[in-house]
DNA sequence: AACGTTACCGGTAACGTTGCCGGTATTCTC
DNA sequence: GAGAATACCGGCAACGTTACCGGTAACGTT
């Protein structure tokens, strides 16, 4: 009763060959459906659970899918959510990795997938990378690969990702809209795909307003709370301060929140903000903050669909490109202009 | 180019055996230091990894730890991290499944990760498990497994957790410090060991300074920010209603301040407000919310730690039990009595 | 009666690795 | 210089499974 009961068992209890139960247990083909009953009773009675390992070493595939996440915050964990449905369904088992923003932990992250020999991967790539040859081995051995979300120009890829210069042109053209004439961004390391496109669509949007754009006010800084802070420190303390700032992610909003209100300004009538993931905080905290939000749960099957697709189809996919659209929720840090109703929107 | 290389490989074009190779591979014993020098020559320049599959096959082991938890928040994610570090260090791979706080998925996952052949388990149990056959039949099959956090006594198992009656204790005897009278609980489903272990903490410091408990005081409800929110409506729409509030998570400590302030009364003056697992938000949020902290990374590096030593060690441990000691921070929701420093804590 | 078809089953090899056993040549011991 | 010890290596089996091939009996066809 301890060790788990295998084929062979099964074979040697009811005297046939274990060929003959290997067949009787999958395909109905060249078994009568008499021991095929017999097979499928016994192995029932005896708890038979095929060993996945033998099976994956004959047939080479592991139905597993190695998932590397620079972290596992609030939107990371809702789309690894999202890619786990749909993978649990189409029969892989996931695994999970975090990198921790970190280049070193990414590329023992993929050498441990690797070897533990997954059907392929997902991958969201770390802040921190710049380099993707340890990305660049699995394509070469042609193990299927899809990046998400965090996507970059250097690893070509099947990727599904949001909009991120929509995403930024709709923060800013809002913040514009309600009357900000000089506004900031903070954005994120210059090397990271998703800041530079939001960046674009801030350009983007001053743009189709005419308006110039000034160095001074973009700024570029960690993924984080705390660096957030000290660099809006460093934008209020500008000559011409900033009227409004946009932020690429919401956390970092918490940060420029927490020196907008040190600072003792009013929001939004003497600044506005905006930030980006539409994380449940930006409704908990005074005043409300607006928020571009990606569904991130969405965009997490729509990874998971898209490797399945990969995998199954042997034609080259690294051209494909799924590109989600955003959506601003409008909230109390940007909201100059009274209205009596928010319908309209 | 595309296959990986294997021992056989080696072998052959070094027209020695297999064996020899295997053994050159890894102990030095038995093998002359030239042919290993040769053998490791060669395995480097064909880039030859060791095929877990096949070794995992052949001694029966993995190398791999299956984690089961309900979700994946703030405070979980936290302590997968925990795990996470340990088990990589000791050369395990951790594949993570969630729950989702759902009975059926914890079965599902349980299954899938046994026939994923992982050596063990490391398991936080949903709030909606009330039978635990699936867990046990895992101990029956004599599988390592080590539970942390959701520790409830109807699974015997070396466990991890906070000393949740503690938490209770300190956060309400907090409160009655600051001289609020009437306290009420926000306490989670009620089978969940950790519910119920932080409301015997509550109790415990009513009794210690001879309050009588109030039935009415004590709210049982999901785990959850909304049901928090119409839980504390209903306690201050009491004629006599309390005049704090210690709730057993921040998010349930959020539904209960958007209540409080919803009613207008004022934080910590009208009502005083303490919650559980100290998240981030709880210092973002106006007022900022008091609450206990358990350092989750901690403890689930020492899961981890304590599911290793499950493994090598043969003995029953069933009944290792780790308790780590909680630590409530003071901010403004329930800080009554001003005080001109903090250093006194 | 001879042959082909069908239905069912068993044997063997293979996936990549290691453990055990046995074998040979060299060196050591007195 | 005979026997023992040592150093090194190869062969075989096994882990649990499936793919492939071949075999046998029963039946159908001409």
């Amino acid at each position: 009763m301890d060790k788990p009961a295998t084929i062979k068992d099964i074979a040697r209890q009811l005297n046939i060959s274990i060929s003959t139960v290997s067949r009787a247990m999958r395909s109905a083909a060249d078994v009568s459906s008499e021991t095929k009953r017999a097979v499928l009773e016994l192995s029932e009675e005896l708890n038979y659970q095929p060993n996945r390992l033998a099976l994956s070493l004959r047939q080479k595939q592991t139905h597993t899918i190695g998932v590397i996440v620079p972290n596992l915050d609030y939107i990371l964990s809702m789309m690894v959510r999202g890619i786990d449905e749909v993978a649990l369904e189409a029969g892989f088992t996931v695994m999970v990795c975090q990198s921790n923003e970190s280049f070193g932990r990414e590329i023992v992250n993929t050498r441990r997938l690797l070897d533990s020999l997954v059907d392929g991967f997902i991958i969201s790539v770390s802040s921190e990378t710049k380099s993707f040859d340890h990305f660049k081995k699995i394509q070469e051995r042609n193990i299927p690969m899809v990046v998400f979300d965090r996507v970059t120009p250097d690893l070509v890829a099947p990727s599904v990702r949001l909009d991120n210069e929509n995403g930024g042109f709709i923060a800013t053209e809002h913040l514009l809209e309600q009357g900000y004439k000089r506004i900031a961004i903070l954005a994120g390391p210059r090397n990271l795909g998703i800041s530079n496109d939001r960046l674009d669509g801030y350009l983007n949007a001053l743009k189709k307003y005419k308006i110039k754009k000034d160095d001074a006010l973009i700024m570029h800084c960690d993924f984080n709370q705390d660096y957030a802070f000290f660099a809006t420190q460093e934008l209020l303390a500008m000559k011409k301060r900033p009227d409004a700032i946009f932020t690429i992610s919401d956390r970092m909003a918490i940060g420029a929140m927490l020196a907008i209100k040190k600072k003792g300004l009013q929001m939004p009538g003497d600044i506005g903000l905006v930030g980006f993931n539409n994380e449940p905080v930006t409704s908990l905290v005074t005043p409300q903050i607006s928020s571009v939000d990606m569904s991130a749960f969405e965009l997490g099957k729509a990874a998971a669909k898209l490797f399945i697709e990969t995998m199954h189809n042997n034609e080259d996919m690294t051209s494909v490109e799924q590109i989600l659209k955003p959506k601003l929720y409008i909230r109390e840090s940007s909201q100059k202009i009274k209205v009596n109703s928010n319908l309209k929107k």
